[in-house]
DNA sequence: CCTACGCTTTACAGTCATTTAAAACAATCA
DNA sequence: TGATTGTTTTAAATGACTGTAAAGCGTAGG
């Protein structure tokens, strides 16, 4: 599955790099800290984080320097950052320090408005790319309406057989082990019983069945591999 | 609802700021300020003005920055730009307009000017987009009077309702998660419980049922995609 | 032909997402 | 101001989905 964002926290203050970080796991993100600029450069180039919350006030060469250096690298232009900044009123001469940030944030702020925030950027971010549908014979699946249709017609499952038949429909003619499976549709580090693949497998190809016509069957398609795992192809068995 | 456009004048200078809120006031237009590009930039996405007058010359040249990123990014790509700007030069009028620009005037220039030329590019851009009636089924919903009906009955909603029929209309057979949802009818950061879009869906489907006749269900339009959002569509669940 | 193993199917109980209803809160208008 | 209308929050009810365990099948190998 599509693994938590990691953010990078700039601040020179200890105390308001723990506090956003806890803020961050609760909302489920990944976080890494810095603590300079320099540090941050690295852990920038190094990690790639999928966004950087960035202090306007650091010590020394100041945030907004390291923003705009952000911003003017190919490298790391694309990558989201949020500005934390002391108060508007007296931050008006921010005017002439514009380097293209996506959103700041005024301390003090409530963890909830710095988290929606967050998600809105990375929504605009990456949100906007969305996969083409995945067609084989009359089977689709379009990831921007998130359905499935055989034959121009709805197919009902359940979100994590869409997963399971997203994951397949990407990657045919290949067998995959049901542990690899697991890693792929639930995410790693997800603990589950060996037997709970086959029955999703199961209901995957029950749906796939009770939507296909008398003719082509389409759970045909999924097919098992003794010994080894599961395979989705076009080729017959 | 009928509200004035509301537009936001993004200029470093308060003094021109000023000139030009008052004659849009007297215009009137509602009007916003923002003296500096990023200020712009989070206003825009926040509130979502009807138009943007913006200076060319930022400083950090930062004007058609913001411009170019404004319709590279699909939130706001499809908000009017145009462009303050103090030079004549053939130059910038062929930038501007390469950033898809939607008009320029030179300073300095006469609020009436102004005026005609933000009525013409609010007209044009209406009337190319929002003006005309959207239709599905006998279900219709005619911005231009604001209105929804079906089978030429009128359908009683409130506001909100509105946006969010229109929303859905405009960007039929896609989910939507309801982040997603709250940026696009309410605007970005403003932060709302996740439930309350189901609420709002809740009292449009009721407000479509209760105004259809026994045959078509209008509200069976927007359709619950479980773990994933709503999703506007024609073609039944 | 029997057994053992691996896969499939079914049933179920717990969990989680969505809906619904109602109350609290805001804004608007006379 | 009080009445009206619309919006957000909250909590409870509903219903769908999930993972597990156990029973049922089929097949390969003896």
């Amino acid at each position: 599955m599509t693994t938590e964002p990691t953010i990078l926290i700039v601040d020179d203050e200890a105390a308001i790099r723990d506090m956003i970080g806890v803020a961050l796991d609760t909302a489920g993100f990944n976080s890494m800290e810095a603590e300079s600029a320099l540090e941050a450069h690295v852990n920038i180039v190094d990690k790639r984080p999928d966004l950087v919350l960035l202090d306007w006030m650091l010590p020394g060469g100041s945030g907004i320097e390291l923003a705009r250096r952000l911003k003017r690298e190919e490298l790391t232009a694309d990558i989201p950052i949020i500005m934390l900044t002391a108060k508007t009123s007296e931050d008006n001469k921010v005017q002439g320090l514009d380097v293209g940030v996506d959103d700041y944030v005024t301390k003090p702020f409530s963890p909830r408005e710095l988290i929606a925030r967050i998600k809105a950027v990375l929504r605009r971010s990456t949100g906007n790319l969305r996969d083409k549908p995945i067609r084989v014979f009359d089977l689709e699946l379009d990831p921007a309406s998130h359905r499935v249709t055989i034959e121009e017609k709805a197919v009902d499952m359940g979100p994590t057989e869409y997963r399971l038949l997203n994951f397949f429909m990407t990657h045919p003619e290949k067998v995959f082990s049901r542990d690899h499976i697991q890693d792929q549709v639930w995410g790693a580090n997800v603990y589950l019983e060996e037997r709970t693949v086959d029955v999703h497998i199961g209901r995957l190809r029950k749906a796939l069945t009770s939507a296909s016509n008398p003719g082509i069957n389409y759970a045909g398609l999924i097919q098992t591999v003794r010994g080894a795992g599961y395979r989705f192809s076009t080729k017959p068995e």
